[in-house]
RNA sequence: UCCCUAGUAGCUCAGUUGGUUAGAGCGGCGGACUGUUAAUCCGUAGGUCGUAGGUUCAAGUCCUACCUGGGGAGCCA
């Protein structure tokens, strides 16, 4: 394949070669005598420039290159005369192939704002920071598969269209071809899923965890990458109903292998990250402190380089649920009664006002905070020896909060069975969980990662809507 | 879903205790300029003030409802 995108000709540099172009018009500066092109094909944040004389161009095409038009140029690649890039390209021939109203491009060459652009997320990739965004994201992705590949996981796709609705995960969205102008009923009223596609109830997976242990129960070490469906009514800048999440799962591991499993696999994201997208990480950061030039000195988050470091170079503070209380109850915050829920103590919720303190103001790193009282977690976390807290584990991360939550399963059959049934899960349609309890049963353990708070998180973005290509949020569906 | 807040030109905003013809910057367009880097300078067009009601002699401004965005909370990844 021919290596002609602007990544590769800024990279090679190869002065005096006759090259062709293609890519968007970002700006077109200049003169009567000459304009300046800033010309971007996504494949890096920086631009090429193409400097066209005036007198080698007919008007007609010169006042069709404006922002967001698509064009080819052919010229001479030269060292640049001007101060900002040290190569340019000499045009010698324009080709207009896509024209771009300016009166109706809705992207101009200024600043926007990211709320204006998440209306026109349909042409947000051509702006730098979406495009810088998008590459990064990209670049995790690949560097997910490799970490897992490299340390002898195997990837599963687990369902999305599950008939499993016991996970407690939260709200599904439920999968049907039935008329729902004319549902069809039983003789009791109820709606026959009989007649339904599948012939009965289905959802869009809310999780692929169980489905997960299932294989991690075969092939020892398994991650899963895909996408996880929530119709959670959750307004805020980091939910999304529709999100990737990955979920690794590991047989004859327990929490304390789970912890480290956790932390090394986001040190290796934010470090490959660092090695492999710099470019947009100072462009990203730029971004970031100007954005920070309003806000008064001590509201200033960290240079978004220095943090990733930060993470990246320094050991999570491990913590049970039980210190953390402990430590909240004692804080000042607490006694001077400046949390809006006081801590009471054990058994007692933490509410995001609780883990922001403990990892912006205590620690001011990465907290993995452990077992939580049972009341508080999901079924299939195992039960600890006090018979009142289980092997669960939240990590948790500066502004983003739980980045991860993940436990030791519940491996024994009868302990499982009396949980299932202390929470009201419907065992008789989980056999084929319990299965996996009764027939080799064994120690085991797992997380679940969500892949766009990681985005946020390394790109420094403050909404969830920024970091992935088409946001999916109650009352919002486009395209 | 709850609390707070906002909606005025393509974008970002100003618009006084309700008062006559609604403003600016940027962007667009036209022009000037010997190489620009958010180019600069001169000129110009552009508005159902989110929607629907209401109060008033008079509403961008006050009241009510709804819609949409933003911040926070809950649910969670």
């Amino acid at each position: 394949m021919k290596k002609n995108q602007i990544i590769d000709i800024l990279k090679s540099g190869q002065v005096g070669a006759e090259i062709t172009v293609k890519g968007w018009v970002r700006t077109r500066r200049g003169s009567k005598n000459v304009s300046f092109i800033a010309l971007n094909d996504g494949s890096t944040i920086n631009n090429l420039q193409v400097v066209a004389d005036a007198e080698n161009f007919a008007e007609e095409i010169l006042k069709h290159i404006n922002t967001g038009a698509a064009i080819a140029a052919t010229g001479k690649l030269v060292e640049s005369a001007g101060s900002g890039q040290s190569v340019e390209l000499q045009a010698e021939k324009i080709e207009i192939i896509g024209k771009a109203d300016p009166d109706k491009y809705p992207i101009q060459p200024k600043r926007h704002t990211l709320e204006f652009l998440r209306d026109v997320a349909h042409l947000r990739p051509r702006t730098a920071t979406y495009s810088a965004i998008f590459r990064i994201r990209h670049k995790l992705i690949f560097a997910i598969h490799n970490f897992f590949n490299e340390r002898g996981f195997y990837n599963i796709h687990t369902p999305i269209v599950t008939s499993s609705d016991a996970e407690g995960a939260g709200e599904m969205f439920r999968v049907t071809t039935l008329p729902m102008n004319d549902l069809p009923k039983t003789e009791d009223g109820e709606i026959d899923y009989s007649e339904d596609f599948f012939g009965k109830s289905t959802n869009l997976t809310v999780s692929g965890q169980l489905e997960g242990e299932l294989f991690a129960m075969a092939m020892s070490r398994i991650y899963t990458f895909g996408p996880t469906f929530r119709a959670e009514n959750s307004n805020t800048s980091r939910h999304l109903a529709e999100f990737w999440m990955i979920e690794p799962e590991v047989a004859f591991f327990d929490l304390n292998d789970n912890m480290d499993l956790a932390e090394e696999f986001l040190q290796y994201l934010i470090r490959y990250a660092l090695d492999n997208c710099i470019d947009d990480l100072q462009f990203l950061s730029k971004r970031l402190q100007e954005e920070e030039k309003n806000k008064p000195a001590d509201q200033r988050s960290m240079e978004l380089i220095e943090k990733l470091k930060f993470v990246a170079d320094n050991e999570f503070v491990r913590l049970t649920y039980t210190e953390a209380i402990d430590i909240l109850k004692n804080s000042k915050q607490n006694k001077k009664g400046k949390f809006q829920y006081p801590i009471e103590g054990f058994g007692t919720d933490l509410q995001s006002e609780h883990e922001r303190y403990l990892v912006e103001k205590k620690f001011q790193k990465p907290v993995i905070l452990t077992d939580y009282p049972k009341e508080i977690k999901a079924f299939y976390m195992r039960m600890n020896d006090d018979n009142q807290t289980v092997a669960a584990m939240d990590v948790l991360f500066p502004q983003i909060g739980e980045i991860i939550g993940g436990s030791q399963r519940e491996e024994r059959l009868e302990v499982l069975e009396s949980r299932m049934a202390e929470m009201n899960i419907p065992a008789d349609e989980m056999q084929w969980y319990l299965d996996t309890r009764r027939f080799g049963g064994c120690q085991h353990a797992g997380f679940g990662l969500g892949f766009e708070r990681l985005v946020q998180f390394v790109t420094g973005m403050g909404n969830i809507r920024d970091v992935i290509p088409f946001p999916r949020t109650p009352k919002n569906c486009e395209f």
